[in-house]
RNA sequence: GCCCCCGUAGCUCAGGGGAUAGAGCACUGCCCUCCGGAGGCAGUGGCGCAGGUUCGAAUCCUGCCGGGGGCACCA
């Protein structure tokens, strides 16, 4: 799979066309870095962390520096531009370890570096800081890559052979999804994006419940709405009940006539299937597909649940007491033990939740993640005690996600929602309120650990104040400016016959930063589980790149004619637009050349 | 009572132990010989409180205060 992610629903065009690109020039040297490093006098943030480390290797070696090398050298890229292109604490850092004064260590390490190509500077700086500066050409020469990998820029093999399941959404089907829900398909999506952009093997996961007695409630609902009584008393009472009641009618006219008993479960299978289809489309609309619906029906049926409790009596973990069958999920953190098998006979749902794990761990994953709503918090304890149960490690194996609750604002007023009155928003109303980028943005941009008020009125206008608009703006803008390039007859050449010493302008450099820190992003995002960190990238970005536009002249005016600067800033501008393209791709938002 | 998440600018939110804590909106004042002004520049304004760890804390630890969500032989 070349692309960084899966397709969109439509797929939007291709990067600006740029004639000459030579696909193996993005290769990089390989082994020692020392040697290999700076083919061409490429730097990239990845590169520089390796040199750091291996200059610190290198000094440790010659005896001057007596410390342990450390496995990974942080660099990052300072908000102050004076503090140059990249700046690492590793001085700070090995400073005791050194039993030396931070800034001897910083200034024996920056001798090393400077002799290094590509490397213009190094400075010394407050307690120890090493601030690194690229030749000019060097951070020109990231532009180049970014345009000729494409939509590859921004992959990394920061979860190379990683196999992960990863289960959201979930809802029963037995209501629309819900605005929780939402937020997970929008957020969960986007993180499965990333995992498969950081080199895993993702499989997206939605489970279902359609075994149990809420499925019952549903269909007693679906009868009553069809003979026009009231829902029951524990039924569900949203105008959808009504709808699917009557396509279930319409589809069998005799039904109504059909015993009590034999009633119940057409409506019943009919009920369920009706609401499936209704939420897998309204969830393709909004741009997620998931791999596998599970049915904890089918867990049932192959004797699932008998099997893991066996397994699980055999650990020496269940035991009988009040007629019930529980897991003593205390000895694993739990607060109190948990049933099995309740005293009626029936399994709990927490045992077809045993069943469920094992077999997504016989199907070959080796993590297993869960998105949750807040409300499902106290869940978390007997879930890891069960994978513990079972033999696996809760810390390795089990990645439980907590989404915070999502409160929709309109007119600066909390929307008052409530599942009697039908004023409830789901899915689909979101989309239609605001549309499905607008809606996948504003729930993707923020932090899952944040309860967010989402402001229906800011996320449907089409101007400025809406950060996705902003976003987007910025990539039609230089796909004008591009379309422009290729009106007037500028031919970009290949990358070999762009001087990347032109783009020397403050504004310049400022974009060639950033785009050189998407793959950073686009790692840490996917290790950290927040693909908001990819939003704000981009809203930087965005502001970077009006930034630049205003102040560096692109395209030739009236008679001029294109020079090398021209040609630069072009690849400069593409440049920006693939990462731009790329990063919306990963949170499932389209880029579109014109607005 | 116990557990989980969150208190950062007037508002909505970013900030992986680092340098002068950021963005958008709002407010004030600027920039159109301008490739999309759906832009840009400048200004106003903030880490809930108290301790602790550290060379260094918005970030880690403890306690309090405030907001939200959980604590079923429900699903």
């Amino acid at each position: 799979m070349p692309d960084l992610c899966r397709p969109l629903v439509a797929t939007p065009a291709g990067p600006p066309r740029v004639t000459g690109c030579d696909p193996a020039h993005g290769a990089h040297g390989e082994g020692n870095p020392l040697v290999g490093l700076f083919y061409d006098h490429r730097v990239t943030p990845e590169q520089l962390s390796a040199l750091v480390r291996s200059v610190v290797a290198a000094a440790a070696e010659r005896g001057v520096l007596d410390v342990p090398v450390p496995d990974e050298v942080v660099v990052e890229r300072p908000r102050n531009p004076e503090h140059g292109d990249y700046a690492t604490t590793v001085a700070l850092k090995l400073a005791k370890a050194a039993g030396r004064p931070p800034r001897e260590v910083a200034e024996l390490l920056a001798a090393d570096l400077r002799e290094q190509p590509g490397i213009a500077r190094v400075d010394v700086a407050g307690p120890g800081f090493l601030n690194v500066t690229f030749t000019q050409g060097a951070l020109g020469q990231i532009a180049l890559d970014a345009v000729t990998a494409g939509e590859a820029y921004g992959r990394t093999d920061a979860h190379a052979s990683l196999k992960v399941n990863l289960e959201f959404v979930s809802a029963n089907p037995t209501g629309p999804v819900h605005i929780g829900g939402t937020r997970w398909a929008a957020v969960g999506d986007a993180l499965g994006r990333l995992l498969t952009a950081t080199g895993a093997e993702v499989s997206r996961e939605y489970y279902f419940n359609d075994a149990g007695s809420q499925i019952d409630r549903f269909a007693r609902s679906l009868v009553a709405a069809a003979h026009g009584e009231p829902a029951p008393e524990d039924g569900y009472a949203g105008s959808y009940i009504g709808d699917i009641a009557r396509s279930v009618v319409a589809a069998e006219p005799g039904i109504l006539e059909l015993p009590a008993d034999e009633q119940q479960e057409r409506f019943r299978v009919a009920g369920v299937e009706a609401m499936f289809t209704e939420i897998k489309g309204s969830l393709a609309e909004f741009g997620v597909v998931f791999d596998t619906y599970f049915s904890e029906a089918t867990l049932h049926a192959g004797g699932a649940l008998e099997r893991v409790i066996d397994t699980l009596r055999g650990r020496g973990h269940v035991y009988e007491a009040d007629g019930a069958t529980w897991l003593r999920t205390t000895d694993f953190g739990d607060d109190k033990d948990r049933p099995l098998v309740k005293s009626d006979g029936d399994y709990t749902y927490f045992a077809a939740d045993c069943a469920y794990y094992q077999d997504k761990r016989d199907r070959g994953f080796d993590k297993v993640v869960i998105m949750l709503g807040a409300d499902h918090a106290g869940y978390v304890g007997r879930y890891k005690a069960l994978v513990s149960a079972l033999g696996d490690d809760p810390a390795q194996h089990l990645e439980i996600l907590l989404g915070q609750l999502v409160n929709l604002v309109r007119d600066g007023q909390p929307l008052k929602m409530s599942k009697r009155a039908g004023t409830v928003i789901n899915l689909a109303d979101l989309v239609e309120a605001v549309g499905a980028d607008a809606a996948r943005y504003a729930l993707a941009r923020a932090s899952v650990d944040q309860q967010i008020d989402l402001d229906l009125d800011l996320w449907s206008r089409q101007t400025s104040d809406n950060p996705v608009f902003y976003v987007q703006y910025a990539h039609a803008r230089i796909s004008s400016l591009l379309r422009g390039a290729g009106d007037l007859g500028i031919a970009l050449g290949g990358p070999d016959a762009v001087d990347a010493t032109q783009l020397a302008h403050p504004r310049e450099t400022d974009l060639l930063r950033a785009v050189a820190e998407f793959p950073r992003v686009v790692t840490a995002a996917a290790e950290l589980r927040a693909p908001h960190r990819v939003a704000r990238y981009l809203e930087e970005l965005a502001g970077t790149y009006h930034r630049f536009y205003d102040s560096c002249r692109v395209l030739p005016r009236g008679d001029e004619e294109a020079t090398a600067t021209t040609v630069a800033r072009l690849w400069l501008c593409s440049a920006t637009a693939t990462v731009l393209r790329n990063g919306l791709t990963v949170l499932g938002v389209h880029a579109p050349e014109r607005m």
